[in-house]
DNA sequence: GAGTGGTCTAGACCACTGT
DNA sequence: CAGTGGTCTAGACCACTCC
Protein backbone atom coordinates (compact mmCIF):
# COMPACT_ATOMS: atom_id res chain seq x y z
CA UNK A 1 0.00 0.00 0.00
CA UNK A 2 1.13 3.63 -0.93
CA UNK A 3 1.79 5.94 2.02
CA UNK A 4 -0.16 8.38 3.31
CA UNK A 5 1.23 11.24 1.63
CA UNK A 6 0.96 9.10 -1.59
CA UNK A 7 -2.91 8.49 -1.03
CA UNK A 8 -3.26 12.46 -0.16
CA UNK A 9 -1.56 13.23 -3.47
CA UNK A 10 -2.90 10.82 -5.65
CA UNK A 11 -6.30 12.14 -4.71
CA UNK A 12 -5.96 15.47 -5.31
CA UNK A 13 -3.99 14.41 -8.56
CA UNK A 14 -7.15 13.43 -9.81
CA UNK A 15 -9.10 16.07 -8.96
CA UNK A 16 -6.69 18.43 -10.61
CA UNK A 17 -6.76 16.14 -13.69
CA UNK A 18 -10.60 15.57 -13.83
CA UNK A 19 -10.56 19.80 -14.12
CA UNK A 20 -12.50 19.82 -10.58
CA UNK A 21 -9.91 22.44 -9.79
CA UNK A 22 -9.12 24.20 -12.28
CA UNK A 23 -5.75 26.15 -13.56
CA UNK A 24 -3.99 29.07 -11.51
CA UNK A 25 -6.88 28.23 -8.52
CA UNK A 26 -5.45 28.37 -5.24
CA UNK A 27 -5.26 24.55 -3.60
CA UNK A 28 -6.72 24.53 0.20
CA UNK A 29 -4.03 25.65 2.34
CA UNK A 30 -1.76 22.90 4.09
CA UNK A 31 -2.98 24.05 7.61
CA UNK A 32 -6.87 23.36 6.23
CA UNK A 33 -5.87 19.87 4.72
CA UNK A 34 -4.34 19.04 8.04
CA UNK A 35 -7.91 19.86 9.59
CA UNK A 36 -9.98 18.06 6.68
CA UNK A 37 -7.89 14.99 6.92
CA UNK A 38 -6.40 14.99 9.85
CA UNK A 39 -3.21 13.78 9.09
CA UNK A 40 -0.38 15.60 10.32
CA UNK A 41 1.40 19.03 8.81
CA UNK A 42 4.51 17.47 7.62
CA UNK A 43 2.39 14.75 6.14
CA UNK A 44 0.74 17.15 3.41
CA UNK A 45 3.86 19.19 3.40
CA UNK A 46 5.07 15.68 1.89
CA UNK A 47 1.86 14.90 -0.47
CA UNK A 48 2.36 18.81 -1.82
CA UNK A 49 5.73 18.06 -2.26
CA UNK A 50 4.97 15.16 -4.19
CA UNK A 51 2.65 17.26 -6.24
CA UNK A 52 5.02 19.37 -7.24
CA UNK A 53 7.80 17.02 -8.38
CA UNK A 54 5.05 16.11 -10.98
CA UNK A 55 4.62 19.26 -12.04
CA UNK A 56 0.77 19.95 -11.08
CA UNK A 57 0.98 22.59 -9.01
CA UNK A 58 3.03 25.30 -8.09
CA UNK A 59 3.80 26.76 -4.54
CA UNK A 60 4.69 30.22 -3.36
CA UNK A 61 5.90 30.75 0.08
CA UNK A 62 3.27 33.04 1.72
CA UNK A 63 0.71 32.87 -0.63
CA UNK A 64 -0.49 29.06 -1.09
CA UNK A 65 -0.23 26.58 -3.30
CA UNK A 66 -1.45 26.67 -6.84
CA UNK A 67 -2.62 24.51 -9.90
CA UNK A 68 0.01 24.72 -12.65
CA UNK A 69 -0.55 26.12 -16.01
CA UNK A 70 -0.88 23.84 -18.81
CA UNK A 71 2.60 23.71 -19.90
CA UNK A 72 3.49 25.45 -22.75
CA UNK A 73 6.18 23.33 -24.54
CA UNK A 74 8.89 24.90 -26.22
CA UNK A 75 10.30 23.01 -29.26
CA UNK A 76 13.96 23.26 -30.27
CA UNK A 77 14.13 21.54 -33.84
CA UNK A 78 18.30 20.88 -33.86
CA UNK A 79 17.96 20.19 -37.90
CA UNK A 80 16.46 22.13 -39.28
CA UNK A 81 17.86 25.21 -36.80
CA UNK A 82 21.46 24.59 -37.78
CA UNK A 83 21.30 24.17 -41.66
CA UNK A 84 19.31 27.59 -41.43
CA UNK A 85 22.07 29.04 -39.49
CA UNK A 86 24.22 27.69 -41.90
CA UNK A 87 22.30 29.26 -44.30
CA UNK A 88 22.34 33.02 -42.50
CA UNK A 89 26.21 32.59 -42.20
CA UNK A 90 27.31 32.64 -45.71
CA UNK A 91 25.62 35.44 -46.46
CA UNK A 92 27.15 39.24 -45.82
CA UNK A 93 23.45 40.64 -45.79
CA UNK A 94 23.00 42.23 -42.95
CA UNK A 95 19.52 42.32 -42.73
CA UNK A 96 19.45 38.80 -42.86
CA UNK A 97 22.19 38.30 -39.96
CA UNK A 98 20.70 40.25 -37.73
CA UNK A 99 18.30 37.89 -37.32
CA UNK A 100 19.25 35.70 -34.38
CA UNK A 101 22.21 33.66 -33.42
CA UNK A 102 21.96 29.91 -33.18
CA UNK A 103 22.32 29.22 -29.61
CA UNK A 104 19.07 31.20 -28.27
CA UNK A 105 15.89 29.54 -28.74
CA UNK A 106 12.99 30.97 -31.37
CA UNK A 107 14.46 31.99 -35.07
CA UNK A 108 11.65 34.24 -35.52
CA UNK A 109 12.61 36.47 -32.33
CA UNK A 110 14.38 40.15 -33.09
CA UNK A 111 17.48 40.69 -31.53
CA UNK A 112 16.14 43.72 -29.78
CA UNK A 113 13.67 41.74 -28.01
CA UNK A 114 16.68 39.34 -26.39
CA UNK A 115 18.72 40.33 -23.17
CA UNK A 116 21.79 39.00 -23.56
CA UNK A 117 24.77 39.04 -20.72
CA UNK A 118 27.96 37.44 -22.25
CA UNK A 119 31.36 37.25 -20.46
CA UNK A 120 34.40 35.88 -22.11
CA UNK A 121 37.39 34.21 -20.22
CA UNK A 122 40.51 33.03 -21.30
CA UNK A 123 41.16 29.46 -20.30
CA UNK A 124 43.37 26.54 -20.60
CA UNK A 125 42.64 23.50 -22.12
CA UNK A 126 42.15 20.45 -19.06
CA UNK A 127 42.68 17.14 -19.69
CA UNK A 128 38.76 16.55 -21.05
CA UNK A 129 38.57 19.41 -23.36
CA UNK A 130 42.04 18.76 -25.00
CA UNK A 131 41.17 15.01 -25.64
CA UNK A 132 38.10 16.79 -26.94
CA UNK A 133 39.28 19.18 -29.54
CA UNK A 134 42.36 16.86 -30.23
CA UNK A 135 45.07 19.63 -28.51
CA UNK A 136 47.50 19.72 -25.71
CA UNK A 137 46.72 20.20 -22.48
CA UNK A 138 47.34 24.08 -21.43
CA UNK A 139 46.08 25.21 -24.71
CA UNK A 140 44.48 28.42 -24.21
CA UNK A 141 40.77 28.38 -25.37
CA UNK A 142 38.28 31.14 -25.18
CA UNK A 143 35.42 30.46 -22.93
CA UNK A 144 32.41 32.28 -23.49
CA UNK A 145 29.21 32.45 -21.40
CA UNK A 146 25.71 33.67 -22.63
CA UNK A 147 22.60 34.37 -20.44
CA UNK A 148 19.86 34.70 -22.66
CA UNK A 149 16.65 36.25 -21.66
CA UNK A 150 13.58 36.56 -24.32
CA UNK A 151 11.88 40.24 -22.47
CA UNK A 152 9.16 39.37 -20.24
CA UNK A 153 9.25 35.65 -20.73
CA UNK A 154 11.27 34.03 -17.92
CA UNK A 155 10.51 31.04 -19.29
CA UNK A 156 12.76 30.78 -22.37
CA UNK A 157 15.86 31.64 -20.11
CA UNK A 158 18.90 29.93 -21.32
CA UNK A 159 22.33 29.50 -20.43
CA UNK A 160 25.22 28.79 -23.16
CA UNK A 161 28.89 28.02 -22.55
CA UNK A 162 31.14 28.00 -25.15
CA UNK A 163 34.41 26.82 -26.21
CA UNK A 164 36.74 27.76 -29.41
CA UNK A 165 40.32 26.98 -29.18
CA UNK A 166 41.85 30.55 -29.21
CA UNK A 167 44.51 29.50 -32.35
CA UNK A 168 41.61 28.95 -34.52
CA UNK A 169 40.37 32.35 -34.15
CA UNK A 170 43.55 34.89 -33.39
CA UNK A 171 43.30 36.16 -36.69
CA UNK A 172 40.13 38.39 -36.09
CA UNK A 173 40.84 40.06 -33.01
CA UNK A 174 37.26 41.78 -32.96
CA UNK A 175 35.73 38.05 -32.03
CA UNK A 176 37.97 38.31 -28.72
CA UNK A 177 35.88 41.18 -27.60
CA UNK A 178 32.89 40.75 -25.44
CA UNK A 179 31.62 43.96 -25.81
CA UNK A 180 31.06 42.50 -29.52
CA UNK A 181 28.19 40.56 -28.16
CA UNK A 182 26.79 37.92 -29.30
CA UNK A 183 28.97 37.66 -32.04
CA UNK A 184 27.08 38.86 -34.87
CA UNK A 185 25.40 36.92 -37.14
CA UNK A 186 26.43 33.76 -34.82
CA UNK A 187 29.06 31.56 -34.80
CA UNK A 188 29.18 30.05 -37.86
CA UNK A 189 29.49 33.52 -39.43
CA UNK A 190 31.93 34.72 -37.26
CA UNK A 191 34.17 31.53 -37.82
CA UNK A 192 33.48 32.20 -41.57
CA UNK A 193 35.67 35.29 -40.96
CA UNK A 194 38.50 33.01 -40.24
CA UNK A 195 38.23 30.92 -42.84
CA UNK A 196 35.87 28.08 -41.13
CA UNK A 197 33.10 26.24 -42.43
CA UNK A 198 31.25 23.72 -40.12
CA UNK A 199 30.34 20.70 -41.97
CA UNK A 200 28.98 18.80 -39.02
CA UNK A 201 27.05 19.40 -35.98
CA UNK A 202 26.66 16.20 -33.00
CA UNK A 203 24.32 16.51 -30.44
CA UNK A 204 24.79 14.69 -27.50
CA UNK A 205 21.33 15.12 -24.96
CA UNK A 206 21.31 14.19 -21.72
CA UNK A 207 19.01 14.66 -18.70
CA UNK A 208 19.95 15.45 -15.04
CA UNK A 209 19.13 17.03 -11.97
CA UNK A 210 19.74 21.24 -12.06
CA UNK A 211 22.50 22.63 -10.10
CA UNK A 212 21.31 25.29 -7.54
CA UNK A 213 22.12 28.11 -9.96
CA UNK A 214 19.76 26.69 -12.75
CA UNK A 215 17.16 25.19 -10.73
CA UNK A 216 16.85 29.40 -9.71
CA UNK A 217 17.58 30.89 -12.81
CA UNK A 218 15.21 28.77 -15.19
CA UNK A 219 12.65 28.61 -12.23
CA UNK A 220 12.46 25.14 -11.55
CA UNK A 221 10.30 23.58 -9.62
CA UNK A 222 11.50 20.91 -7.36
CA UNK A 223 12.08 17.71 -8.88
CA UNK A 224 12.32 19.02 -12.57
CA UNK A 225 15.27 18.03 -13.99
CA UNK A 226 17.13 20.19 -16.59
CA UNK A 227 18.13 18.64 -20.26
CA UNK A 228 21.60 19.27 -20.95
CA UNK A 229 23.07 19.48 -25.23
CA UNK A 230 26.30 19.66 -25.96
CA UNK A 231 26.97 20.61 -29.46
CA UNK A 232 30.25 19.63 -31.30
CA UNK A 233 30.69 21.48 -34.35
CA UNK A 234 33.21 20.24 -36.87
CA UNK A 235 34.74 21.69 -39.67
CA UNK A 236 35.36 20.84 -43.38
CA UNK A 237 38.29 19.31 -42.79
CA UNK A 238 37.49 17.40 -39.75
CA UNK A 239 38.43 19.62 -37.10
CA UNK A 240 36.49 20.05 -33.93
CA UNK A 241 36.46 24.24 -33.67
CA UNK A 242 33.78 24.09 -31.10
CA UNK A 243 31.91 22.63 -28.39
CA UNK A 244 29.22 24.78 -26.92
CA UNK A 245 26.67 23.86 -23.23
CA UNK A 246 22.76 24.66 -23.39
CA UNK A 247 20.76 23.88 -20.43
CA UNK A 248 17.12 23.66 -20.95
CA UNK A 249 14.18 23.41 -18.50
CA UNK A 250 13.29 19.59 -18.80
CA UNK A 251 9.54 20.33 -18.36
CA UNK A 252 9.13 22.33 -20.91
CA UNK A 253 11.41 21.97 -23.29
CA UNK A 254 10.74 19.51 -26.55
CA UNK A 255 13.71 18.69 -28.27
CA UNK A 256 13.38 17.32 -32.37
CA UNK A 257 15.80 16.37 -34.38
CA UNK A 258 14.98 14.66 -38.11
CA UNK A 259 17.41 11.85 -39.60
CA UNK A 260 17.15 11.32 -43.45
CA UNK A 261 17.55 8.12 -44.71
CA UNK A 262 18.70 7.05 -48.33
CA UNK A 263 16.26 5.31 -50.51
CA UNK A 264 16.64 2.02 -51.22
CA UNK B 1 21.89 30.41 4.20
CA UNK B 2 20.94 27.01 3.03
CA UNK B 3 19.31 24.14 5.42
CA UNK B 4 21.02 22.13 7.56
CA UNK B 5 19.96 18.92 5.26
CA UNK B 6 21.20 20.69 2.35
CA UNK B 7 24.47 21.88 4.65
CA UNK B 8 24.82 18.30 5.88
CA UNK B 9 24.23 16.87 2.64
CA UNK B 10 27.00 18.68 0.77
CA UNK B 11 29.51 18.08 3.44
CA UNK B 12 29.03 14.16 2.82
CA UNK B 13 28.55 14.96 -1.39
CA UNK B 14 32.22 16.78 -0.87
CA UNK B 15 34.31 13.36 1.11
CA UNK B 16 32.23 11.50 -2.09
CA UNK B 17 33.72 13.29 -4.46
CA UNK B 18 36.88 13.73 -2.68
CA UNK B 19 37.43 10.03 -2.88
CA UNK B 20 37.25 9.90 0.95
CA UNK B 21 34.05 7.77 0.55
CA UNK B 22 34.87 5.23 -2.23
CA UNK B 23 32.46 3.92 -4.40
CA UNK B 24 30.45 0.97 -3.46
CA UNK B 25 31.43 1.78 0.32
CA UNK B 26 28.53 1.90 3.16
CA UNK B 27 27.81 5.29 4.40
CA UNK B 28 27.57 6.10 8.38
CA UNK B 29 24.34 5.03 9.43
CA UNK B 30 21.29 7.43 9.80
CA UNK B 31 21.57 6.69 13.61
CA UNK B 32 25.28 7.36 13.98
CA UNK B 33 24.99 10.47 11.60
CA UNK B 34 22.32 12.11 13.75
CA UNK B 35 24.72 11.03 16.72
CA UNK B 36 27.23 12.80 15.35
CA UNK B 37 26.11 15.63 13.99
CA UNK B 38 23.64 16.27 16.95
CA UNK B 39 20.70 16.92 14.22
CA UNK B 40 17.48 15.20 14.24
CA UNK B 41 17.10 11.99 12.63
CA UNK B 42 14.34 12.89 10.15
CA UNK B 43 17.02 15.64 8.90
CA UNK B 44 19.71 13.38 8.14
CA UNK B 45 16.70 11.50 6.56
CA UNK B 46 16.04 14.60 4.22
CA UNK B 47 20.35 15.33 3.62
CA UNK B 48 20.10 11.72 2.17
CA UNK B 49 17.47 11.85 -0.04
CA UNK B 50 19.45 14.83 -1.23
CA UNK B 51 22.37 12.69 -2.09
CA UNK B 52 19.87 10.37 -4.15
CA UNK B 53 18.49 12.87 -6.19
CA UNK B 54 22.08 13.91 -7.14
CA UNK B 55 23.29 10.39 -7.80
CA UNK B 56 25.37 10.45 -5.60
CA UNK B 57 24.41 7.49 -3.12
CA UNK B 58 22.03 4.26 -3.21
CA UNK B 59 20.22 3.61 -0.33
CA UNK B 60 18.86 -0.29 0.86
CA UNK B 61 16.01 -0.74 3.24
CA UNK B 62 16.97 -2.37 6.28
CA UNK B 63 20.96 -2.95 4.65
CA UNK B 64 22.30 0.86 4.42
CA UNK B 65 23.35 3.87 2.20
CA UNK B 66 26.22 3.58 -0.28
CA UNK B 67 28.36 5.47 -2.63
CA UNK B 68 27.00 4.80 -5.91
CA UNK B 69 29.33 3.69 -8.32
CA UNK B 70 30.25 5.60 -11.50
CA UNK B 71 27.14 5.68 -13.60
CA UNK B 72 27.76 3.91 -17.07
CA UNK B 73 26.40 6.35 -19.54
CA UNK B 74 24.78 4.36 -22.42
CA UNK B 75 25.00 5.93 -25.38
CA UNK B 76 21.99 5.45 -27.93
CA UNK B 77 22.91 7.01 -31.35
CA UNK B 78 19.85 7.74 -33.33
CA UNK B 79 21.19 9.17 -36.58
CA UNK B 80 23.45 5.84 -37.62
CA UNK B 81 21.61 3.19 -36.09
CA UNK B 82 18.26 4.09 -38.29
CA UNK B 83 20.72 4.41 -41.44
CA UNK B 84 21.48 1.46 -40.68
CA UNK B 85 19.04 -0.57 -39.81
CA UNK B 86 17.41 0.63 -43.33
CA UNK B 87 20.63 -0.95 -44.94
CA UNK B 88 20.28 -4.42 -42.71
CA UNK B 89 16.24 -3.84 -43.79
CA UNK B 90 16.85 -3.63 -47.73
CA UNK B 91 18.01 -7.34 -47.78
CA UNK B 92 16.99 -10.67 -47.38
CA UNK B 93 20.29 -11.69 -45.81
CA UNK B 94 19.02 -13.75 -42.74
CA UNK B 95 22.89 -13.31 -40.95
CA UNK B 96 22.53 -9.62 -41.35
CA UNK B 97 19.10 -9.53 -40.47
CA UNK B 98 19.70 -11.57 -37.02
CA UNK B 99 21.77 -9.40 -35.84
CA UNK B 100 19.21 -7.19 -33.88
CA UNK B 101 15.49 -4.75 -33.76
CA UNK B 102 15.81 -1.23 -33.77
CA UNK B 103 14.34 -0.55 -31.12
CA UNK B 104 16.73 -2.22 -28.84
CA UNK B 105 19.87 -0.74 -27.39
CA UNK B 106 23.26 -2.32 -28.70
CA UNK B 107 23.20 -3.21 -32.44
CA UNK B 108 26.19 -5.76 -31.28
CA UNK B 109 23.83 -7.80 -28.85
CA UNK B 110 22.85 -10.94 -30.35
CA UNK B 111 19.26 -11.89 -30.15
CA UNK B 112 19.66 -14.75 -28.22
CA UNK B 113 21.38 -12.52 -25.29
CA UNK B 114 18.11 -10.39 -24.72
CA UNK B 115 14.86 -11.17 -23.58
CA UNK B 116 11.66 -9.63 -25.13
CA UNK B 117 7.80 -9.70 -24.14
CA UNK B 118 5.42 -8.57 -26.77
CA UNK B 119 1.75 -7.91 -26.39
CA UNK B 120 0.13 -6.87 -29.93
CA UNK B 121 -3.25 -5.53 -29.19
CA UNK B 122 -5.62 -4.33 -31.65
CA UNK B 123 -6.96 -0.45 -30.81
CA UNK B 124 -9.07 2.50 -32.00
CA UNK B 125 -7.52 5.31 -32.97
CA UNK B 126 -7.98 8.46 -30.98
CA UNK B 127 -8.04 12.05 -31.32
CA UNK B 128 -4.49 12.53 -31.13
CA UNK B 129 -3.06 9.80 -32.80
CA UNK B 130 -5.70 10.32 -35.14
CA UNK B 131 -4.58 13.24 -36.20
CA UNK B 132 -0.56 12.44 -36.11
CA UNK B 133 -1.54 9.41 -38.42
CA UNK B 134 -3.50 12.04 -41.09
CA UNK B 135 -6.68 9.10 -40.83
CA UNK B 136 -9.93 9.19 -38.62
CA UNK B 137 -10.83 8.80 -35.11
CA UNK B 138 -12.07 5.11 -34.79
CA UNK B 139 -9.41 3.77 -37.38
CA UNK B 140 -7.88 0.67 -36.31
CA UNK B 141 -4.65 0.54 -34.90
CA UNK B 142 -1.86 -2.07 -34.36
CA UNK B 143 -0.38 -1.41 -30.53
CA UNK B 144 2.43 -3.42 -30.22
CA UNK B 145 3.87 -3.35 -26.43
CA UNK B 146 7.88 -4.65 -25.84
CA UNK B 147 9.39 -4.87 -22.87
CA UNK B 148 13.03 -5.65 -23.64
CA UNK B 149 15.64 -7.22 -21.38
CA UNK B 150 19.66 -8.14 -22.07
CA UNK B 151 20.25 -10.99 -20.01
CA UNK B 152 21.93 -10.38 -16.44
CA UNK B 153 22.41 -6.06 -16.96
CA UNK B 154 19.24 -4.83 -15.50
CA UNK B 155 20.33 -1.29 -16.94
CA UNK B 156 19.45 -1.46 -20.03
CA UNK B 157 16.17 -2.12 -19.49
CA UNK B 158 13.49 -0.54 -21.72
CA UNK B 159 10.04 -0.36 -22.91
CA UNK B 160 8.60 0.32 -26.21
CA UNK B 161 4.94 0.97 -28.01
CA UNK B 162 4.36 1.28 -31.53
CA UNK B 163 1.59 2.04 -33.05
CA UNK B 164 0.88 1.34 -36.97
CA UNK B 165 -2.37 1.95 -38.64
CA UNK B 166 -4.25 -1.45 -39.39
CA UNK B 167 -4.82 -0.77 -43.24
CA UNK B 168 -1.21 -0.33 -44.00
CA UNK B 169 -0.19 -3.66 -42.85
CA UNK B 170 -2.58 -6.07 -43.12
CA UNK B 171 -1.60 -7.32 -46.40
CA UNK B 172 0.88 -9.36 -44.61
CA UNK B 173 -1.18 -11.33 -41.66
CA UNK B 174 1.88 -12.61 -40.20
CA UNK B 175 2.62 -8.90 -38.60
CA UNK B 176 -0.35 -9.29 -36.84
CA UNK B 177 0.60 -12.11 -34.54
CA UNK B 178 2.05 -11.38 -31.93
CA UNK B 179 4.20 -14.90 -31.34
CA UNK B 180 5.96 -13.82 -34.40
CA UNK B 181 8.17 -11.73 -31.78
CA UNK B 182 9.99 -9.06 -32.42
CA UNK B 183 9.08 -8.38 -36.21
CA UNK B 184 12.18 -10.52 -37.35
CA UNK B 185 14.73 -8.18 -39.01
CA UNK B 186 13.26 -5.10 -37.27
CA UNK B 187 10.00 -2.83 -38.23
CA UNK B 188 11.31 -1.74 -41.27
CA UNK B 189 11.78 -4.75 -42.67
CA UNK B 190 9.10 -5.78 -41.77
CA UNK B 191 7.23 -3.07 -43.21
CA UNK B 192 9.12 -3.71 -46.68
CA UNK B 193 6.88 -6.80 -47.25
CA UNK B 194 4.01 -5.00 -47.66
CA UNK B 195 5.72 -2.17 -49.77
CA UNK B 196 6.47 0.39 -47.33
CA UNK B 197 9.67 2.22 -47.46
CA UNK B 198 10.43 5.15 -44.73
CA UNK B 199 12.39 7.68 -45.79
CA UNK B 200 12.51 9.99 -42.92
CA UNK B 201 12.76 9.67 -39.17
CA UNK B 202 12.23 12.25 -36.68
CA UNK B 203 12.84 12.34 -32.95
CA UNK B 204 10.85 13.94 -30.18
CA UNK B 205 12.89 13.79 -27.29
CA UNK B 206 11.38 15.04 -23.54
CA UNK B 207 12.55 14.43 -19.99
CA UNK B 208 9.82 14.02 -17.05
CA UNK B 209 9.54 12.18 -14.38
CA UNK B 210 8.69 8.42 -14.38
CA UNK B 211 5.37 7.00 -13.49
CA UNK B 212 5.99 4.78 -10.50
CA UNK B 213 5.96 1.05 -12.98
CA UNK B 214 8.89 2.94 -14.99
CA UNK B 215 10.48 4.05 -11.65
CA UNK B 216 10.16 0.35 -10.56
CA UNK B 217 10.60 -1.69 -13.74
CA UNK B 218 14.35 0.57 -15.10
CA UNK B 219 15.60 0.62 -11.30
CA UNK B 220 15.31 4.69 -10.96
CA UNK B 221 16.67 6.06 -7.63
CA UNK B 222 13.74 9.26 -6.22
CA UNK B 223 14.68 12.11 -8.53
CA UNK B 224 15.54 10.60 -11.67
CA UNK B 225 13.58 11.50 -14.71
CA UNK B 226 13.41 9.39 -17.94
CA UNK B 227 14.17 10.32 -21.47
CA UNK B 228 11.22 9.86 -23.29
CA UNK B 229 11.48 9.49 -27.47
CA UNK B 230 8.56 10.02 -29.68
CA UNK B 231 9.91 8.60 -32.70
CA UNK B 232 7.87 9.37 -36.15
CA UNK B 233 8.41 7.37 -39.15
CA UNK B 234 7.47 8.96 -42.24
CA UNK B 235 7.42 6.77 -46.09
CA UNK B 236 8.70 8.02 -49.37
CA UNK B 237 5.02 9.04 -49.93
CA UNK B 238 5.40 11.66 -47.11
CA UNK B 239 2.83 8.97 -44.72
CA UNK B 240 2.94 8.90 -41.11
CA UNK B 241 3.50 4.98 -40.76
CA UNK B 242 4.78 4.51 -37.28
CA UNK B 243 4.79 6.27 -34.03
CA UNK B 244 6.56 4.65 -31.59
CA UNK B 245 7.70 5.83 -27.87
CA UNK B 246 10.84 4.21 -26.13
CA UNK B 247 11.72 5.55 -22.82
CA UNK B 248 15.41 5.65 -21.00
CA UNK B 249 16.84 6.02 -17.38
CA UNK B 250 17.66 9.43 -17.73
CA UNK B 251 20.96 9.18 -15.38
CA UNK B 252 22.65 6.15 -17.68
CA UNK B 253 21.93 7.32 -21.31
CA UNK B 254 22.64 9.87 -23.68
CA UNK B 255 21.22 10.45 -27.05
CA UNK B 256 23.40 11.36 -29.87
CA UNK B 257 21.94 13.43 -32.87
CA UNK B 258 24.20 14.15 -35.98
CA UNK B 259 23.32 17.06 -38.40
CA UNK B 260 25.02 17.05 -41.98
CA UNK B 261 25.26 20.55 -43.20
CA UNK B 262 25.37 21.68 -46.82
CA UNK B 263 28.42 23.10 -47.79
CA UNK B 264 28.22 26.68 -49.04
C1' DG C 1 -0.57 41.37 12.41
C1' DA C 2 -2.77 37.45 10.34
C1' DG C 3 -2.11 33.92 7.31
C1' DT C 4 0.71 31.33 4.52
C1' DG C 5 4.49 27.79 3.53
C1' DG C 6 9.32 25.82 5.22
C1' DT C 7 12.38 23.63 8.52
C1' DC C 8 13.45 21.17 12.42
C1' DT C 9 12.82 18.32 16.49
C1' DA C 10 12.13 14.06 19.52
C1' DG C 11 10.14 10.20 19.47
C1' DA C 12 6.82 6.40 18.18
C1' DC C 13 6.15 2.81 15.25
C1' DC C 14 6.68 0.03 11.10
C1' DA C 15 9.21 -2.74 7.39
C1' DC C 16 13.11 -4.84 5.60
C1' DT C 17 17.73 -7.48 5.97
C1' DG C 18 20.91 -10.37 7.89
C1' DT C 19 22.38 -13.80 11.41
C1' DC D 1 16.94 -11.23 17.09
C1' DA D 2 19.48 -6.64 16.38
C1' DG D 3 20.24 -3.22 13.20
C1' DT D 4 18.93 -0.79 9.37
C1' DG D 5 15.95 2.67 6.72
C1' DG D 6 10.92 4.66 6.11
C1' DT D 7 6.77 6.97 7.69
C1' DC D 8 4.17 9.64 10.64
C1' DT D 9 3.05 12.66 14.44
C1' DA D 10 2.43 17.08 17.29
C1' DG D 11 4.29 20.97 17.90
C1' DA D 12 7.87 24.74 17.94
C1' DC D 13 9.74 28.22 15.40
C1' DC D 14 11.02 30.78 11.29
C1' DA D 15 10.33 33.37 6.73
C1' DC D 16 7.56 35.28 3.41
C1' DT D 17 3.31 37.95 1.63
C1' DC D 18 -0.41 40.83 1.93
C1' DC D 19 -3.16 44.14 4.23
Amino acid sequence: MATKAERLASDIGRRIESGELAPGERLPTMAEMTRVTGVAGTTVQTAYGILRDRGLIHTVHGQGSFVREPKVMFTRNASTRYVEEKGRAGTDDPERLGVMIAEMDSPRVKRSDVEVDSMYFDVDADQVMAEKFGIEVGDRLLERIYQTRVSAKADHMNVVTSYVPLVYIEGNPELLDADNEPWPGGTMHQLRTVGIEIAKIVDDVIARPPTMQEADALDLESGVAVLQITKTSIDTEGRVVEISTAVYPGDRTQLSYTTELPRW
